[in-house]
DNA sequence: CTTAGAGTTGAATATATGTTCATATGTTCA
DNA sequence: TGAACATATGAACATATATTCAACTCTAAG
């Protein structure tokens, strides 16, 4: 007779490791937060704007122009950036400069590269 | 009479910011390789996988045992993640164990929860 | 107060992606 | 060789997501 979970009756060929793992696991939510700070990272447009701003701070049409989109598309995925908080903004005028609001973006990014450019 | 680029008639407001940014880009394909691999961190199952196999290497269906997830759907994501470099296995008999592959997803982990828990 | 420029937002569309289901490999053991 | 088990794979479906287009807000200047 084999044993049952709560949810599924997969069956387990090393008990103790699973237990020991399932105890070390974080929690659920923080696990979530993090793949969806890392799906933000995963678009080459959005990385492309955070590359750039750690040049330094840009308004919405300069870095349409540098990136070759359309300032609706960059404004759609500055939201995002904003939602994530890696980004912040100020307003002057008309005009509206984004740039970097997280000190870890840049070591997330070195460890990417490191990793994409040792293989 | 505005300036046109090869590709866009988008106007600039900065030009000096857009051309020194536009020289200090890393190029096209590194950034989209680095989209890409944020791109296999963005999702929870394959999250998940990863961290556990940060205790200790695992086999398919004890990894599909501890998420309360199908034997298939393991499969899938793990194949993506060998194809990112970030898995390996080893085969013992009809046991295939997966274990991480590169040493730069424990710092990668880091910085993410770095981000996620500060705020 | 009207106009023009900079940016935002919402709906729509096209594409990408994760899981499921069924089937195929590959390995061990009788 | 054949049965049983662990894993992998392919097609299909459902959902998520990025860009476009059009309309809207907000600010500065005439």
């Amino acid at each position: 007779m084999k044993s049952k979970d709560a949810t599924c009756d997969l069956h387990i060929i090393h008990r103790e490791v699973v237990e020991r793992v399932s105890e070390a696991m974080p929690p659920e939510e923080m696990l979530y937060d993090l793949a969806e700070l890392f799906k933000v990272f995963g678009d080459s447009t959005r990385i492309k704007i955070l590359c750039a701003l750690q040049e330094e701070e840009m308004c919405v049409c300069d870095i349409a122009a540098l990136l070759g989109m359309t300032q609706s598309a960059i404004s759609h995925q500055l939201r995002i950036l904003k939602q994530a908080s890696l980004v912040k903004y100020r307003r002057d005028g008309k005009v509206v400069y984004y740039s970097l609001d997280d000190e870890h973006v840049s070591n997330i990014f070195a460890q990417g590269f490191a990793h994409v450019s040792h293989r």
